[in-house]
RNA sequence: CGGGGCGUAGUAUACCGGUAGUACGUAUGAUUCGGGUUCAUAAAGACCGGGUUCGAUUCCCGGCGCCCCGACCA
């Protein structure tokens, strides 16, 4: 991608009323227009990082057995009513808007109920389950007040799947592989050194639900955390008993803030009896299906990344999800070999951000390559030539090589 | 939802009851060319509604919006 074709432009000054890191980066550097509190526009760049989230999280769900699909955002009043949650006293994060014929309904806060309604008519039978359907959507909550930026969202995007199972003992064999396909989704999106799978209320199903925290100062939970043993207790469940029952010691439990990236939740028969999803077993008998719920704000994941891992000049890109994976500046009297290498790069198929302005100094081309974060940053200049080629420097680090124009695509691939 | 703060060019800010100033960005022309170079010129602005006043961007009231603290958060 040529840097003068992209239409968004970077920003020295931050917005004066975004105070939260994320969305200072994130705007300044193009990434995303805010449309009104909490409420984010995605741009080209912030569009290729949530695709690569997106990609992941995708790859490790449908390796557990997942299967993606999309429902709606409109949502029935009807089928809201069976679980009770329909009502405003009840659920006070509601859109609700009214249909020309007079019906009401609701932008969806969540999914439990649309999956449960839609499975009602395709589950009867044990040879019909399990089943982990999921779909990435835009989520909508009316929050009384949303905040930090990206982190917590009136209109938000995220993954939520569902497991349909026949048993506890099924459930719970699945809900420990969701648990790895978790971990690997925060190792791959690189704050898995960050984030820790953390105890919390489970509701009336299961003792405990499991969120999954990334510390960071800015975080808006408060959570206790055994380093070592990588596990994490929520404040809300921060007990003596429950410490003794996780076998941890309050001496190794340090208070962290930290930011719920994802949790994972038994949910039992909550739903399935509301909606009569029930199944016929082998041995003909009925019985409620049992389901756990899965969910990963997208939109908040890529918040915390560049939260956890940006420095004080500007994002830093884990390779896995940056736009890019070099941003490629071209400095006055190179532009012949920089469109050169910026071709073969392409041709191999390697992500390049080019920064092919003719009209902006070095010192701008490299304060905006160090904003928008891709991993490595390649330049081409009269001086690089000399010296024998094309200058490789990665995000962090403080001094360039030289690498020969004819060895780069091997380096980089 | 309770409390507090704030709404001025695209962005960040200043002043003012009587012609709204500056910087960044943008445009044009020079200049410079390895960490946001320098200069000239130009375009571009008072959230909405009501009130007070000869006159309101400024004061008052209401609305809307934004930010912060708290409450809430499958």
């Amino acid at each position: 991608m040529r840097f003068t074709r992209l239409f968004t432009k970077t920003r020295k000054e931050a917005p004066a009323d975004e105070p939260s890191r994320n969305a200072e980066l994130l705007i300044r550097g193009g990434f995303v227009f805010k449309e009104m509190a909490g409420v984010y526009s995605f741009l080209p760049l912030g569009l290729r990082v949530l695709n690569k989230i997106e990609a992941i999280i995708r790859d490790e769900m449908n390796r557990v057995g997942g299967m993606e699909m999309r429902t709606s955002v409109l949502q029935s009043k009807d089928v809201w009513e069976k679980s009770g949650r329909w009502d405003d006293k009840v659920v006070d994060t509601w859109f609700k808007t009214k249909l020309k014929t007079g019906g009401e309904i609701g932008l969806s806060f969540t999914n439990e109920e649309a999956y449960s309604n839609i499975l009602k008519q395709y589950v009867s039978s044990y040879k019909d389950l399990p089943i982990y359907p999921y779909d990435f959507k835009n989520i909508f909550r009316n929050e009384a007040r949303s905040k930090s930026g990206m982190l917590r969202g009136r209109e938000f995007y995220w993954k939520a799947l569902y497991s349909f199972s026949r048993t506890e003992e099924e459930h719970a064999v699945f809900y420990e592989a969701m648990k790895t396909a978790y971990r690997n989704v925060f190792d791959r999106v690189g704050i898995g050194h960050l984030t820790f799978m953390t105890f919390a209320s489970g509701g009336s199903f299961s003792k405990f639900s499991h969120e999954f925290q990334t510390i960071t100062p800015s975080g808006e939970d408060t959570i206790y955390v055994d380093e070592k043993a990588g596990i994490g207790i929520n404040k809300e469940v921060y007990r003596d008993e429950v410490i003794a029952d996780l076998k941890l010691s309050k001496e190794a439990l340090v208070e962290k803030k930290a930011i719920e990236v994802g949790n994972i939740f038994s949910l039992g028969t909550k739903f399935s009896q509301p909606f009569d999803l029930q199944y016929q077993s082998d041995g003909d008998e009925m019985k409620p299906v049992v389901m756990g719920s899965y969910g990963i704000g997208l939109s908040r994941l890529m918040g915390a990344v560049v939260e956890v891992l940006s420095d004080d000049k500007g994002m830093v890109w884990p390779e896995t999800i940056a736009p890019f994976k070099c941003h490629l500046v071209a400095l006055e009297g190179a532009s012949e070999e920089a469109d050169r290498l910026y071709d073969a790069l392409t041709a191999a198929g390697i992500e390049v951000l080019y920064d092919d302005r003719s009209d902006k100094s070095a010192g701008e081309k490299f304060a905006d390559a160090d904003l928008i974060g891709c991993p490595v940053r390649l330049v081409v200049s009269t001086k690089s030539l000399a010296a024998g080629g094309v200058e490789l420097k990665g995000r962090t680090e403080d001094k360039p090589r030289i690498v020969q124009e004819a060895a780069i695509v091997e380096e980089l691939s």
